[in-house]
DNA sequence: TTCCTTGCAAACGATTTGCATTGGA
DNA sequence: TCCAATGCAAATCGTTTGCAAGGAA
């Protein structure tokens, strides 16, 4: 899974480091996007340097950054990478989860997001879903 | 419309002020989310006091924060004032607009929500669909 | 009068940037 | 070798807080 990552940076002159690699490498380990200290837990390397990597890799459209209803920046790897997905969020601490759509689920939510859209006349570029709920620790 | 939040707040114990007024009015009369710097410009108050009163506003139900995919916090009135709805959001500049779905759309939406939450075994307490899209500024 | 609210300025936390050093092609 | 990447520390930006002054009950 590495590889076509290495590929994709490399066809764009991105060098894939050491300390680039680390920050994929746990992005792919965990199952949602994750916040700069909550990497930083996992790799002990300095924030300014995570934000760097993540930067880059954003720019390069490896990583993208998410915002919860919490506020805080969590990143995760693209979507042609981890594949389409929505996110489930807890009310609480705001931890978020992966969720992905069976393919029935995703079209019809596919035709919704096109009707509506259709509705205020805009062309649709993405959609994203969140579903919110308790986790256990936070209930 | 200013009428029931009065009682609201007034239920509460919580001064219905001048400033807390011009915050809801200023809520009132536009089409979507604002930050607190957007909100600065329609009023001349300081950015403290805005942040003051969003938050007085937003722990007694009147407000709630909102975060798009550029990070930017920006509070809109509760749906109990509003209504339910979704958000339409520029992938360029951040801008976002209230899209409400028709009822019969929210219900499909509810369905697949349900259904996909079920799958994980989860209780949902909220769901909300952004649809991302380019307006025309940002063409 | 008595609290609650506001304004200003200082404090904070997350993120960004400058600069000298290190690392990779 | 030579430019890009890194670490550290300082700077910045959005947001929060302390404190003294102004307003509502």
């Amino acid at each position: 899974m590495t590889e076509p990552i290495a590929r994709h940076l490399e066809a764009r002159g991105i060098r894939y480091t050491r300390a680039r690699r680390a920050v994929v490498e746990a992005l792919e380990a965990v199952d949602g996007p994750k916040s700069v200290s909550e990497l930083g837990d996992r790799l002990a390397v300095p924030q300014s340097s995570l934000y760097r990597s993540l930067a880059v890799l954003g720019d390069a459209g490896v990583v993208v950054a998410h915002h919860g209803p919490d506020g805080t920046t969590r990143f995760e790897l693209a979507e042609w990478i981890r594949g389409h997905h929505h996110h489930l969020v807890c009310a609480g601490c705001g931890a978020v989860r992966d969720l992905a759509l069976t393919a029935e689920e995703e079209e019809r939510l596919q035709e919704l997001v096109t009707e509506a859209a259709g509705r205020v006349d805009v062309e649709v570029e993405d959609h994203a879903l969140e579903i919110v709920h308790r986790c256990e620790e936070c209930r």
